[in-house]
DNA sequence: CGCCAATGTTACCGACCGGTAACTATTCGG
DNA sequence: CCGAATAGTTACCGGTCGGTAACATTGGCG
């Protein structure tokens, strides 16, 4: 018995992976620790162990998170290396990836959201993870050139977010499938100093 | 004893104004149907006979919400009469309000993510106002002539989504700050056609 | 007044919640 | 091979959840 080849990672890591699946399906406050340590194929007990509460396995789960997201810009860097703008553009593409690839937004948003207790341990990662985004992006911004860079990294960020947590109320065929056309119009109306691009931003 | 001046309502409305307001604080899935009777000065079972389950609550609050940021229209139409360029900079004004005055975003949108479960009854109540809420928008901006105005209705409705949900991750000190900056750079970017506007906007 | 509908009260249901105790089985490194 | 750490099992705790039954109280209106 026992799942077919799932048993070569320990526990925690089982229950770190169930768990992030399982809060998006139901909601972090819709599912139960027994339920997750089962699908996790461990028990409660090992759960616990391994953290303390169900809360901190929520943070830690955020934690996680966070950290696979900050691939992105080692990524972006492989993909376009030294070409800042590139990057942007980049990163507008992948934010229309999430979007369209999952039907739920980012797990941290959205974790903010259903945890509106200020004292929560996972407010921290929250806040952290999404002002190092910010600060990034707008580096980037600033890197390529752009005019206003922290007023253009803001609105791309405002944007992606909006577009994906939209998606969840409207579907993809609301606001949020107009994300990439916006954001490379913001661009384009922020990099207007080079001369040849207005053209085939345009379009 | 009970309520000072509370009385005046019907235990329905009461229930209803007190679960808006104990679902903001502590989200849909954080409060109990006996606290919400309970701080409406009520009980259980008149809230079961008005609403036939909590889902069914949570519906009914969603749609008086949706019903009372439908005035907003009016609001507008009455403070711009026949200007529907300024009645798009005061739909951005108010967006920017709600953004500084409620630390909680959009209630249909929150509910949407705490909410996975499709069949919800409060689903169908969610998209369709966010649908009707972007037909408007879209309508506005036809009428004031913007160039693209599906494309800028949308990257404002995408910005200002996307600002209310960010406040609740990052505060008001985020990107969410920069929202009034980039509605304005969108719609001046998007009224070139007029001759004098594009210089007031810039600044 | 007397009737009826709306409301209030109390007690209860089964299910599940997050969390713990005590004990056993497994694994793995020295 | 032994000992220690890790993992699994079972049973349990008090509390709360959404929801219901039966009955008592109120209040408005003909």
């Amino acid at each position: 018995m026992r799942g077919i080849c799932t048993d070569r990672v320990r526990p925690r890591q089982r229950i770190l992976d169930t768990a992030r699946n399982l809060f998006r399906k139901y909601g972090i406050k819709g599912i139960g620790v027994e339920a997750i340590a089962e699908a996790a194929d461990t028990n409660k007990m090992t759960l616990y162990r391994h953290f303390g509460s169900k809360d901190e396995l929520i943070a830690e789960c955020l934690r996680e998170a966070a950290n696979r997201a900050c691939d992105i810009w080692k990524d972006l860097e492989a993909q376009h290396p030294d070409d800042a703008l590139a990057q942007v553009r980049g990163w507008v593409r992948f934010g229309s990836a999430c979007v369209l690839a999952e039907d739920r937004g980012c797990d941290l948003a959205n974790a903010a959201v259903e945890l509106p207790d200020g004292d929560h341990p996972a407010k921290r990662v929250i806040q952290e993870f999404k002002v190092a985004q910010r600060n990034r992006l707008a580096e980037l911004c600033r890197r390529a050139d752009l005019q206003n860079p922290d007023l253009v990294s803001d609105t791309l960020s405002l944007l992606l977010e909006g577009a994906r947590v939209n998606r969840q109320s409207v579907g993809l065929d609301g606001p949020c499938a107009q994300f990439v056309a916006a954001a490379e119009a913001v661009i384009a109306a922020s990099q207007r100093r080079t001369d040849t691009v207005a053209a085939d931003a345009a379009r």
